[in-house]
DNA sequence: TTCGAATGTGAAGGAGGCTTTACATGGAAA
DNA sequence: TTTCCATGTAAAGCCTCCTTCACATTCGAA
């Protein structure tokens, strides 16, 4: 699924390590989700979209809709 | 996580095992998330709003907000 | 009462999300 | 050049998502 992960992290101008923190996760697993090996949980999607003030949807696209 | 996804279902007069048809999973899988026992993967979420036409957010409720 | 549909749940197994540890690369700065 | 930061990725392990098969309960209809 692809996602805008990375450019709203550049765009504040955060590393990988400091959105890591933010979202209390590994710095490997916010890289491995701008990268598109794999997507969040809900659960994580969640917090994301709250950390950005957005939604889901803005920043992730549905795998129906390319 | 909570979320609304029985009264959707009841509102449209579907069983459980006419949504997960909808959704392609198991019956099991739809009864597993309305029991709230788990979240669904990102990309099930995206189908299940848009099989609703909704977005996420009206349907799963952020653990961060009660 | 008997039947069938709907729902809840358990067990076991495969795929994927997330962790820690670790190493490699590239680029910017000293 | 050397150092440091940011990034990419691999391995091993644990937990969650989702599956199938299976069984129990409840309830309304025949």
């Amino acid at each position: 699924m692809n996602n805008h992960l990375r450019t709203l992290r550049a765009e504040r101008g955060w590393s990988q390590q400091d959105l890591a923190e933010r979202l209390d996760v590994s710095r490997q697993s916010v890289n491995a989700i701008e990268t598109g090996r794999y997507d969040p949980s809900l659960p994580l999607a969640f917090k994301i979209a709250e950390l950005f003030a957005c939604a889901i949807e803005d920043i992730f696209v549905s795998p129906s809709k390319g």
